[in-house]
DNA sequence: ACAAAAGTGTTCAGCCTACACCCATGG
DNA sequence: CCATGGGTGTAGGCTGAACACTTTTGT
């Protein structure tokens, strides 16, 4: 399923003027997808007109907003039971995207008023989500040009204030997985403490001593070692660990 | 200022009929208002008949969120500069009074029916505030008829999920304070450690070490301690402190 | 056998814990 | 001068940091 049900239900003209009949007003979610590859943590982002912006959506009517970000990431991303986490709320009181939609209302023979729904004021639910980027396949809806991942350290142009939503999910990142162990969800299913290793230290931005590391690890009891086996690099290979199933 | 600003410019008539033309729809905000009295972590409710419910209140058109949080408090602790902290969205796809504002409606000479805008679907946005109690003086608007302290182990009947917010604020509250030095707010501006203690111990319902609980506090640098005066009671009286002002 | 990379062990310092001891005051 | 309650010191244990050593495998 690669396209957006909400588009898939109504097209974008229909959707553009009347959307606000089936969605709460002035609110939306936005979702900053986080992934993990050569070594950068990446964040998956759409592209309209010159700039880009986190992927993100609309709560419906008779759904609730937990539900709205799941649906929202399956859309976006293909992937189902996702881990992802509130972020913040971002209300300031003249929020909105101002010309972003113009062209689309003027391509849709619509008027771009002051008072179309999606000209008003929104306070965006902001979430992030850890997901494997190798297992993520994103998708476009109608009003999308492109999709990309980029570094956070590079972040294009973007508009209004997605880009400091998108540095405020990689901070939050580093203070969560101090507490909680959340960053296996950024790797394969299967995947070496190395790799972990690796991945802390660059969410971290700092070295961190391999030993104890992999104490640290290993002591949680969260991980199971898997039968020795992939030899294909020189030197020592690593053993291959997995996530135990929760005992509930 | 004792009364809410907002029913200050529309009076409950109006509010019911009308509110909607000034607040955002479908969004409210709510704030656990936690203080600490006898011992005990109390919450400030608002009786409506039978039932009681957190402060709270909407959000205006051209206010920011962060504004309105500010004068929600304001409003009903005559307190500014309140710390407070945002606890969780609320977004169950029917979450609603109901009844609640029915006899308003009656009594206004107004019909309730399906489509009040009191009676829609609310996603709340949840906040906790740490007051204070002694200089607390929290204020009724025309809807409220009462207004009182509770202990989080005796709260009453609540209104829809009020209770389920109030008690996780209270475990929120617990886990903050392992993170940062927040709990004072709670205390007059000059106390004491053993004062401090017994709060931490209260809010962590756990015995914590006299000795090491001082020299931890202490070593964090953010208290002041103030020359010995006070002489009341028996024994040898304790240090008072204040908090040091901020080094900006 | 050697280099490279992974895994494990060892030592030391610092912090947390529990408890003991010292101080100030009122009766 | 003793009871009460606040303030400070100290010995033991646990945890984290730094680094050394061992294991595995390709060349």
């Amino acid at each position: 399923m690669s396209q957006s049900y909400f588009l898939i239900l109504m097209d974008l003209k229909n959707f553009l003027e009347n959307g606000n009949e089936f969605v709460l007003p002035n609110l939306s979610i936005d979702i900053v997808i986080i992934g993990y590859s050569a070594e950068e943590l990446k964040c998956l982002l759409l592209q309209i007109d010159d700039k880009w912006l986190l992927p993100g959506g609309f709560i419906l009517k008779g759904e609730s907003v937990e539900d709205a970000v799941k649906r929202v990431l399956k859309e976006r991303t293909s992937l189902q039971d996702t881990h992802f986490k509130f972020l913040e709320v971002f209300g300031d009181k003249d929020r909105r995207f101002k010309e972003m939609w113009k062209e689309f209302y003027q391509k849709s023979g619509l008027s771009w008023t002051d008072d179309c729904w999606l000209n008003s004021r929104f306070i965006t639910l902001a979430y992030y989500a850890l997901v494997n980027i190798e297992k993520t396949f994103p998708a476009l809806n109608e009003t999308d040009q492109a999709f990309d991942w980029f570094s956070f350290d590079k972040l294009p142009n973007m508009w209004m204030d997605h880009r400091s939503i998108a540095l405020t999910a990689r901070n939050r990142l580093k203070e969560d997985m101090k507490q909680e162990q959340i960053t296996f969800n950024l790797l394969p299913a299967e995947f070496t403490m190395p790799q972990l290793h690796q991945l802390h230290q660059t969410i971290l931005e700092e070295k961190l001593d391999r030993s104890r590391f992999q104490k640290k690890m290993l002591s949680t009891n969260l991980f199971e070692r898997l039968p020795e086996q992939h030899q294909d690099s020189p030197g020592r290979n690593p053993y291959h660990y997995r996530i135990k199933a929760k005992n509930y």
